[in-house]
DNA sequence: ACCTTATGGATACTGAATCTCGATAAATGA
DNA sequence: TCATTTATCGAGATTCAGTATCCATAAGGT
């Protein structure tokens, strides 16, 4: 379930930022598609605003882990509006470990955990001992088509 | 199993590219050392070789699968020396789906494939059904301290 | 050696992201 | 409500990575 715009205020709001006009806009432009975006298309989409405040509002919203970045299929970086895992299964989602689907017509990003793969991750330092050492954390990308692009251009 | 200087300049040779004197110093550059590095950081090593023919040989490089992008713990992509596969384990390196390890401490990168995750990921449309659509690939980056980091600094 | 073609490199250029700093707006207290 | 304090805004300058241009140079084939 993605965010709505309001569930991001109060998300702010909780860390005592200031929602002021120029940030409640930017939240706005950023939920507004459930793609993924830089922060060039929001100074595109909202050119009254100056740069250094779309580049700061982002920075803010991604140290909140409202937004995050997702590695698309290319290597080059984008921003993503993180789930609202909170309303959909009660898990705390601003911290919470989460990986990434992301449809490669569409940009679309979804966000899984499956334990298989928790445990196949921590698993490696015996399968490929003498490689790998200390796990600390790790990151996943799947890219797929997702569903609704599926459903839209069967062949 | 790193790959050595003259393990690239085959693999050039195979692609029909030239390997001309900066080519050369640039294969010897990144080989030196076992860590990430940048465009920026060959530039700052070999400031007599221009900025053009740096960032040229390096995507050259990339697309001969040689160096790979890696993305580091703080989001940033880098580059890093591809495992030279083929001599350690008969597997065609090239193309071969490989993951990586990446030492928090030094930035070296280890290159690994583990079935069970292969597995748990292809199972992925079946365990978050609904969520995921048709698989394309997917890439998986593991943090950890590297065994000789561990070694070193042991607490 | 000659010719053809790829490559190199100095320089200019583009575009993303950061920095600066005075102007502005939001919160706080009286 | 008004004044004060503090965070935020935004225009513009600046930095930095990466690209494009274009002529000189070096490979490779004949």
């Amino acid at each position: 379930m993605p965010r709505t715009p309001d569930s991001i205020v109060t998300a702010l709001l909780e860390r005592n930022a200031r929602v002021t006009t120029p940030r409640r806009e930017i939240i706005d432009c950023i939920s507004r598609v459930p793609r993924t975006f830089t922060a060039e298309d929001v100074c595109g989409e909202l050119p009254h605003i100056g740069r250094a405040t779309v580049y700061r509002t982002l920075k803010i919203l991604q140290d909140a882990n409202i937004i995050c970045k997702v590695v698309m299929p290319g290597d080059e970086m984008a921003y993503s509006v993180s789930a609202d895992l909170d309303q959909e299964s009660g898990v705390d989602n601003v911290s919470s470990h989460h990986h990434h689907a992301v449809c490669t017509v569409c940009t679309a990003v979804r966000y899984f955990n499956a334990e298989a793969i928790e445990r196949a991750i921590n698993a490696l330092s015996l399968s490929v001992e003498g490689v790998m050492g200390e796990i600390i954390d790790h990151r996943i990308e799947v890219y797929d088509v997702c569903p609704r692009c599926v459903a839209t251009d069967p062949e």
